[in-house]
DNA sequence: CATGAATGAGCTTTCATTCAT
DNA sequence: AATGAATGAAAGCTCATTCAT
């Protein structure tokens, strides 16, 4: 369903979500390549398939094109997390399951990731918090799932610290490939940051 | 002594240097503010306390400006990382000592950590490569460091990981600010960071 | 019946009058608001309460619709002028009569006839010279008045200048209303400048 | 004096002035031919013989090209006018020298005048009223004059409406030029308002 | 007849960079 | 060395108009 936080002129309520699912396919190759301010509005419609003034039926200001990407992303980032383990029957399995699977979203949308988290910053204030709090749901479905998991008690501060790292590691493998991926294979970095978690947790490997 | 990687049409390199010390702290003040983009090099020469003329009598063009900033902000946090801690006599305690200050130099130097990780990607290949060897050089010294403190050995691989955590978590403090700093104190974010550190090293708190 | 100086592709002459005064009722109302060169055609559409595409089944350009409104507010101006005296009967009186309802005319049509005089610029020559006349035809009936009506003889071009005197001092009380409106009640302003008409034209009041 | 109502990044004053003039008078030959509307900032740069970068360099909005070109029309009036006559003597005849140079003033700045009155609704409302008080002003002179020269007492009233009908009669040599420029020749329109303006005052001819 | 999505020329404005003084 | 006026390519955005449905 399009998001109707970005006002369109077109009424087609279809229309508009098909016409910006274009658009962010575009937005998103251009963003990759040369990031957003780079990025003119006018090479957005063209590699989104229609012209300038056809962009701006689907949006008022170059800026809801970044605030549609970002959102989307999260979204994507979201359902696949969401679908790739099972979150009501929390154990170290799953959780070990869940981190995996996460490490390999952040593999499969490196670029996104990396567009998402260095642009974020030139939405405005609200429209920044929109997005940030689906970064806080997201650390907050790994957060509850590490204190359901663990066979022994964790305080709430370590629970939420830990789905942190973990999330940050996750980007780190991104953001870092420069010097990270020259060193390892994503199965490599999996299972080593798999290890030391589990190892910080005082679990034993299963 | 004044950056040569960017060129100058003036000759005497230590007003090269005063100048250029001007500018970056003029840079980074509105860098802080408004990111690289929307800074306009009118105001950088205003702010540094010159005219638009002199400010490029002293770079090429807007990219050396960002270029300067980065730099001297890695040489910034190198600096004061090899000063905080006695680098020559590896340690489990000495370790301790070199995390805990580069989380302390994290928090002191925020905005410039958010400056520059989310603006190099706006540096030329080149440079940014340049720039990224600076973070490479001081990952390398923790890395180093690691094996060179723990009482059992550590596979290589293994203390570059840990060395990226740890450098990935001082960054996230600045970073996630939005989310951690409203959940823990520098202090324990700090000792709950470490004790996973060590707990994952498998070494009891000394 | 609908103006045939402005095509339609709509057939039914009903239809089109019906759509027509639709249109000009909205787009003098938005018209006053924000004058011609800042209304848009979508707007004049949505005030009018159908869509642009309606729209441009009852004109050819956007200068249409100036020109129809216009012509509209000439032909109201007259119709009320028409309607207001006796001008069948020469006489001082009813020219007197006459040159009151055409000062309360244009009190009560104010914005309207801000909106003709500072719009009609933009028509394009052969358009504008079409309204224009009916102004000339207007100042024409004014004209012929007063020369029935005097007792004494008086030259052509007088008569001609004293109609237009009028006129504009009718108009003034609209244009300069910034000026005049603080200063004078209407009644006011009709008397005394009654009071130096008739005191030009060497008549005693009556 | 360049006008500080409007802001430049050009220092120098003396620069300021003569670019600001450049612009008025190219834009008035440009706003002449196609009103401010159809007026592009470009041609406006064009016509006064430099670039567009430059022109943004005297003014910041276009807007502020039109207040300029209004400004400064007025300031012509005026000045022209006050050295039209002996103010300082009050006397029928000098009266009726002012309104006659009045009149002829009217005559040879007949475009400017035209545009003025036309595009000042175009200038949002602080800037509006600032140059309408520069109408208001030269109302007052004339005003006073009108009382300081008749043989008889007048209202106050009177006086203030004599003065809005004499201007006004000039201004309509210009706009209604369509109208009246084809009945009468500048000099036959001066004498037979000023003979109607005497009669309407009751002074018998000098 | 009515609709409204699509178009693209064209607008105002910005800003990195140069260069004569 | 320092200045700041000049430049113009290029950006974001608007809107009159068309035309398939």
């Amino acid at each position: 369903m399009s998001n109707n936080q970005v006002v369109s002129s077109v009424k087609d309520t279809g229309l508009v979500e098909k016409r910006r699912n274009q658009m962010i396919k575009g937005a998103i190759a251009l963003f990759k390549e040369k990031g957003f301010h780079r990025t003119t509005t006018r090479e957005i419609a063209r590699e989104s398939g229609f012209s300038i003034g056809t962009l701006y039926e689907y949006i008022r200001t170059k800026e809801d094109v970044l605030f549609l990407v970002c959102d989307a992303i999260y979204d994507q980032v979201r359902d696949r997390l969401e679908a790739s383990a099972d979150w009501q029957n929390p154990s170290v399995a799953n959780l070990e399951k869940v981190v995996e699977s996460f490490f390999r979203l952040m593999d499969d949308m490196q670029e996104e990731i990396i567009i998402m988290y260095q642009e974020v910053k030139s939405l405005k204030k609200k429209t920044k918090e929109y997005v940030l709090n689906k970064e806080r749901d997201m650390v907050a479905m790994l957060d509850k799932m590490i204190r359901a998991s663990l066979p022994q008690a964790i305080a709430k501060q370590d629970a939420a610290l830990i789905a942190n790292n973990i999330f940050v590691q996750g980007q780190m493998w991104a953001f870092r490939r420069w010097m990270l991926q020259k060193q390892f294979t994503l199965e490599a970095y999996i299972e080593r940051q798999m290890h030391f978690l589990l190892q910080s947790l005082a679990i034993d490997k299963v």
